[in-house]
This record gives C-alpha cells, structure tokens and sequence, in this order.
DNA sequence: TCTCCTTGTCTAATCGATTAGACACGGTAG
DNA sequence: CTACCGTGTCTAATCGATTAGACAAGGAGA
C-alpha cells in the first residue's frame, strides 16, 4: 500500500521506528508485542499491530536478550556429529529446543577436552540460557564451568559421578544385559564383548551388564572373551578381526556400540564367514542404519527422541519452577529384533 | 589471593568491576581487551590485565554484538543431520566455523519450507553474520529473505537458479558420469539408476551425467532403466527391489546417494543375489559407512570438508573485502574404488 | 463530593560493551 | 615563545529492547 523501504523487510527497523508510525511509545509497542506487563487499548493495538506489519519489524533478538537476559538459546556441546548415534541425539535435542521456541548454537568436542572447554565458555559468554552436553568423558574444567555456571545444564548420555546438574541416560547396564541374555537364549554358549578401550563412560555400564548376564548363565571366567579397541566402525572392525582369530572362536557377540557392531560384520563377511550363522551379533543404539546392514543389525535400541525431550523439560523445568537442578532419570532401553541375532534369519539356531 | 566472589568466575563481572578495580575508566579496559582503536600505557594495560584475571571476566558477546553488529555466529540451515551426508557436511561447517573463531547455531528444516523460513528469520533476527544453507530444494520464501538479508549467505550443496548469493557445489554431473563409466567400464552394458522421486535439486544433475554417459557409450533409450523413490535407505531397499524385478534385470546400478544405495545393498541380499557378482553398484557422497557396508561401497566422494571451508572463506571474503557475494564454486568430485563395483572383489569380472 | 482504583500512556533508566569527542601533557618545529 | 601533534585517558552517547515510575482520565464506592 505504502511506499516501500529498502529491498523486503528486517533491514534496521527498530521499535522506534514502530512506535513513530503508530503514533505512541515505544513501551505501548513492546507491550503489544509482549502482551506486556501492561494493558493496551484495543485501537492502539490494532494501530501498532498494523504499523508492524507494514514495516515489517521484526525484535532484535540481541537487543532482547541484553535487556532480559533470556536469549532464547541452548548451547548443546557433542563429541562428534559425524557418528549416527549422536547426530540423531543431536537432532532430536535440536527439534524439541526449536519445538520449545529455542535456538540451539551447537558444538562438536571431538573428544578435545580444551574444546569441550571452550565450547563451554563460549555458550556461557553469549548468554545460553540453558547447556546440553552430550559426552562420553566430561574434561573436569568443563565440569567446573558447568558447575559453576548461572544456567541449569544437563548431561545427556553420560554424566560425571557426584554432579549437581540434571542427568538423562539410558539404561546401559540393563542393556548389556538384554543384549548377552539374548544371544544367550538363542542357545550360545557364551558371549564375547567388542567394547572401547576402557570401561569408562557409558559404555561402562554396558560391559557390567554383559558381565552379569553371564555370571547369571554360569558362564566361567575363562569364557569370558573381551575384544578391545577404538570406538569407530574400524575400531570394531578390528576387534572383530582378532576375535576371529582367537584359539576358540566365540559364536556369539555383544558389540556395546552400532559402530563397533557395523565394523565387525565387515570383518565377519571379509573372512568368509557368516552372521548369524556362524557368528551372531548384537550392536547397542539403535541408529538407523542398524536396519539396513547385511545382515540387518540386532540392536539394543536407545531412545534418543526421548531423551532430547527429557533433557528439554528438565531445563523446562529449572527455568520455570526453581526446583533444583539435580536428580538423574534414566530411561529404559528395548530390544531390536532383527537378523544378526539369528531372529530373523529362518537357517539360524 | 584476594578473596573470591561468588563461586567461580563469569558470573556478572561487567567492564565496569574491571575499570574500576584497575583504577581505570571502562573505555580504557576496552581498548586492552580488543587491543582498542585507542592505545594504552604499558602501566595501565598491565593494571587492566590483572584486573580482569583476578576477577576472572569475559565479555558479555550479547552486549558486544548489539553494540558492534557483530555477533561472531553463523546460522546453518541444514535438511536433515540424521543423513549421513548431511552430518558430515554440518560438522565440517562447524569445524570451519570454530577455526574461524565462530560459533554456528543450527537448524534442522527437515525439507520443510515453513521451517526453513522460520529458521532463516530467526537466524537473521539473531543477528548472525551469516548464513550457510543446505538444501535440496528451496523454499522461495526463504530464498527471498535471504536475498534481501543484510548479511552474506552461501548456498552448499545446491543453489536456487539465478541467485545473487554464492554457491559451494559438488560437480555432479562429473560425478554421475564418472560411476556410470566406471560401471561401463567394468564391461556391463548399461547401468541402471536409481534416483529421487523426481529430478530436482542436486540429483538432477547427478542423473544428467548417467544420462550423458549412457548416450556417449551408445546405449539405446530401452536399455536405461530409471527406478525412483524416496531419498531414503527404505527407498533405495524398495527401488532396487523393483529393479531386481525387472523384465530384463540390470546388472550395474548407479545409486544417487549413498542411502539408497545402503537400502539397494540390502535388498539385494535380501532376494539372494550377489554384489557385485550378480549386480554391480556404485553410489554417491562418499559417507563413511559406506567404507563398512557388505560388500564395501564403491562411490563418488563429495570432498565435504572442502565445500565448508569454501563456504566459510566465502563468507570471509564478503565480510572482509567488498566483493560482491555472487559466484559458484564447483568442487571435483573422486571415484572411491571399493568391492561393490566389482573393483576389489577377485572374483568379479 | 471526595477518594481510590483501574486502565492506558509516556518518559526515562537500564542491560554491558564500544568508541567518538574532549582534554591534558610533553615534545618538537616554526 | 607559540602553535601543533601524538599519546593516554575519561566522559558520555549509542546499539535496540524492556519496564518501573509518573501521570491523566474515568468509574466505583464512601
């Protein structure tokens, strides 16, 4: 109708500008767009809704949060985007921040401590109202940071003992232990573990429950094969590798990783071997891809979506009531039937 | 050594505690902290650098950016991180981001326009310096406000026809006709491809090189089998499937992504036929599962961490000098030798 | 009729950092 | 001796939005 500014829009038109067209205050406008702490007349509205439109202002979100100290986003720090498991947790916790009217300024660690750090630092210093770390091993300067923040933070998938913050997990041991007691069930003797490195972090918890559902079975020490290396596709290729070569070759196999789990039905067929046939494997995550390796992967499946939505509201939360941050939920985890398990698989045991 | 505030360190220390416990004015630890338009006794600065270690202070960059415009983030819209592709690529951005000492807020639009456009609006309404868009089809509402954006934006992956901003693309063409020859080489006589629901966005040029290539090798119309879907792993599992159910079945196949070609893998194996003994497949994007599947992928490798660094330094470019943003760049693309082309596999032809 | 409350609006302070303008001082060139 | 310049510092305006305080007008209750 009216002449109009620049190119299209946004460009530089502040409340001011709003407020002069509509003939009144700036305060009236921000009101209008706040439903503001204020009343406002039905015919003011009308004009300030009318100028907004026209000019099409849209608030500085900068300008917005210096004053209210409510950003609007979530920092949300990842070790590593390019693995599935946490690129869908990433995604998850990315569609219920923007379903909660948030932004999410993301970070990959990479397993860097002094990036976890300053991935920290840098959410803080540009005022994220809330932190999501997802890590599988926290840097104790990152601890401390978080700790010692003014915003609620929440550890995703893996939380570092004793921590105020809020925690969402999964149920790694009861995990291990559904996955061993399944190939178990399936007949097998016993069952091998393809884990990381170590036992910390989550996968920790995956180990010990393989390790119960085996003392559970009566199964001996000795049978109590580990395969060890890097939590990567070739890590648990690999491992799988020198599984096979062991003295006796084990017939069943608990991988605490998809990853480690993908990598290894490489290295089962490159050896001309068969799954389940002649060696059945479960994985642990639940990532997509599971369903369509050869053969399609059994898997302990974590439920990221709901743990993206868990570790929003429990922010949610700490932001709305003052209910204090702590307390840890783990959620339950399920068993993937599919064909390396020697479920679907109509030749297998 | 002195006594300690609050808890640890960033909680609202402000320019202002600093100036004042350095006996200074804040313009002054301004110019310390930014290595100010102004100089700085030696004295004084040594005062003011103490101060602000002491009282353990970072600048608040909310403020900073609403005073110099300059909010140090880059918005990335991208279609969907739980694609493989696509969460190589958003990490690769990040990490090019981070090194150019950004930080990067992310948005998943999910191929859904209303969400991208929310996503564009927001980015720019937060102020951020810049925008890299990823996406296989634009929504024209969001192509228009970024087109009239006060900010530089870089299109990867695939730019809408004609705009004024830059572009970062792979050379599909080259690349579709690179694993059709390679197909074609390999002895078969034509190569089947397996392509998206219709021939829009970047596939579009990856079928025009099948095209190309096919038509140079002197295959007849009758003889080039198109199979279409969804661009997902379940749509690549039931396009192949109607191929292998084809009057005269192929026995070369070009997948236009590395997800179908992950889904045509499996129904392969499925129905019992071999890769690549019985069908020969090659894909595209270079994912790094595809080095892991059964048989192991050959593909077209998208150098990702090239295209976001090209973006990044894109946007560099048109913050540092003037340069009028316009200009694509089209990255080469390499053909990974793998087994399910019938490279590796000793007893294929 | 007078007070008091509600509604509606405006003015101005504020968030925390940046930076132009003003000023002081010592040194140098004319 | 005066004019001028560079260095070093401080004061205060500014970015754009939010919101408390002040105030006016109208209605209700005493």
């Amino acid at each position: 109708m009216l002449e109009c500014r620049k190119s299209g829009g946004t460009l530089g038109v502040t409340l001011a500008d709003v407020a002069r067209r509509a003939q009144t205050s700036t305060a009236v406008v921000s009101y209008v767009i706040n439903n503001g702490p204020r009343p406002v007349a039905a015919s003011t509205r009308e004009r300030v809704l009318q100028a907004i439109a026209e000019l099409g202002y849209r608030p500085d979100r900068v300008a917005r949060a210096l004053r209210t100290k409510r950003s609007g986003v979530i920092g949300v720090l990842l070790p590593d985007t390019a693995n599935p498991f946490f690129a869908s947790l990433g995604q998850a916790i990315e569609a219920a921040a923007f379903d909660a009217g948030r932004l999410v300024v993301v970070g990959n660690a990479g397993f860097d401590p002094d990036r976890e750090e300053a991935y920290v630092h840098a959410f803080l210093d540009s005022r994220a109202e809330g932190l999501v770390v997802v890590s599988t091993r926290h840097s104790p300067r990152a601890i401390d940071a978080l700790a010692s923040a003014p915003v609620p933070a929440v550890y995703v998938h893996h939380a570092p003992p004793g921590t105020p913050s809020a925690a969402v997990l999964a149920d790694n041991d009861g995990g291990g232990h559904l996955a061993t007691t399944h190939l178990l069930d399936h007949g097998h003797e016993s069952v091998a573990v393809l884990a990381g490195p170590d036992d910390a972090g989550p996968v920790g918890g995956r180990v010990a429950g393989w390790r119960r559902a085996l003392a559970e079975h009566g199964v001996p020490d000795d049978r109590r094969i580990e395969s060890r290396g890097a939590f990567t596709r070739a890590g648990g290729h690999a491992s799988m590798r020198r599984l096979l070569e062991h003295e006796d070759r084990p017939t069943a196999v608990f991988a605490v990783t998809d990853e480690l789990a993908v990598g290894a039905l490489h290295a089962v067929a490159e050896a001309g071997l068969r799954v389940p046939a002649d060696i059945a494997l479960v994985g642990f995550d639940g990532v997509p891809e599971a369903e369509f390796t050869n053969p399609s992967l059994t898997t302990i499946g974590v439920p990221a979506e709901r743990m993206a939505r868990s570790a929003i509201a429990s922010l949610d939360r700490a932001w709305q009531g003052q209910e204090r941050p702590g307390g840890t939920e783990i959620l339950p985890v399920s068993l993937i039937r599919r064909a390396s398990c020697g479920c679907a698989s109509p030749m297998s045991r």
